[in-house]
DNA sequence: GAATGGTCTATTGTCAACACATTACAATAG
DNA sequence: CTATTGTAATGTGTTGACAATAGACCATTC
């Protein structure tokens, strides 16, 4: 057989969630708004029942806020307090992960890593900067998976959701494709020290 | 109007996810059980649209895990180096949370929180062990409500039901109501070093 | 005998219609 | 004119029926 990338598969609702956090990311759909559930459905060609579905899971994500038969809407910035506390929990997660990688990450895990930053510098030529939002989480998104499963992420996956909502315009220099690429080096070298550092200064 | 005490209302949902987080909790459904929807329905005399939802709500929390077409089931302990991690991020919170909660107690507050320790102690006294549990955790859940409102408790809550689902039996001393009666008074003291120094105690 | 392929059943995913709650607005009484 | 109550419209909660899928079982082939 030949070794094809293996094209990811995505389940409906998985899709549904992932263009309506692109929306509320990109700005287009501003802390407030209400979603209705009709509307919804008819938008992406579904009954309302799948649509319930993913608002549940982006409430539980933070994204959203929900009432009782009062419907969901766009959840609003934090108190900074609470974003800084959510920083700082964030960071533990990550420098777990960056932690227990040091030393175990596969030649396939490096290029795919590779392939991730260079798309992110593309998406940055192109000056999509929701795209580069999107591949920015990814490549954090990866090491979680490889440190700690599927488990890790779904716990650490609200807290990016949260700071992404914050920062309404990611400040999208070149730095960015930098500072990941640091942590890249730092973990191919097996530097555990440098690569907690440079997560640290990633995440702010 | 009479001042009587306000009763919780409960949509239909948390009442189903109270129970079977129950279930999972006192060890009646232990890792690896299926849940299925139609039997779930007919258990509690709904149809399986609600059921879903819940499902769904508890999967986010950590307390079930759900694939694709395949169902769901109770989700198995945690490696322990991710359950370290738990406890660290959970501990982070709850510092938070009395760190924040330092002389901004009410009296009403701090009556609530005696109701609590009294019911507590009540369930030890009849050696009703899941409402231990149960109100052990509620404890904690009114101190971080109290500091960081429903957002916090959102973020916080699958820690909790992880480390539940850890320690499968409670080691339920009478240590538990001396050690979340540490907390109170210290927070009456607003003695803010003693509380996080009880929290860190309690948390393990 | 092991492996491949094809049914069959149990269970989940989706849908459209109905029941109910909430909100906004209009009608009425004071 | 203001406050309260009744009513209509909008949107969510729930339901039961239908479609699609995964896993088990059996037959067939090499």
């Amino acid at each position: 057989m030949a070794a094809t990338k293996p094209t990811k598969i995505l389940s409906v609702k998985d899709q549904i969630a992932e263009q309506l956090r692109s929306d509320i990311i990109s700005g287009e759909m501003p802390p407030q708004t209400k979603l209705n559930e009709k509307e919804l459905a008819e938008r992406f060609g579904l009954s309302r029942g799948p649509i319930r579905d993913v608002i549940l899971q982006l409430t539980k994500e933070g994204l959203l806020i929900s009432r009782n038969n009062c419907g969901a809407s766009v959840n609003s910035v934090l108190d900074p307090k609470l974003q800084k506390l959510m920083i700082k929990l964030r960071r533990s997660i990550e420098e777990y992960a960056v932690t227990e990688l040091n030393g175990s990450l596969t030649d396939q895990n490096i290029a795919d890593l590779e392939d991730i930053l260079a798309s992110l510098q593309d998406a940055l030529e192109r000056e999509d900067y929701t795209e580069v939002t999107k591949i920015d989480i990814s490549f954090h998104q990866y090491l979680i998976y490889q440190a700690g499963g599927e488990e890790l992420v779904n716990i650490w996956y609200p807290y990016v959701m949260r700071m992404r909502l914050n920062y309404k315009r990611i400040t999208s220099s070149s730095e960015c494709v930098n500072e990941h690429r640091a942590i890249l080096e730092a973990l191919k070298a097996q530097d555990s020290a440098t690569a907690i550092k440079a997560i640290k200064h990633n995440i702010k």
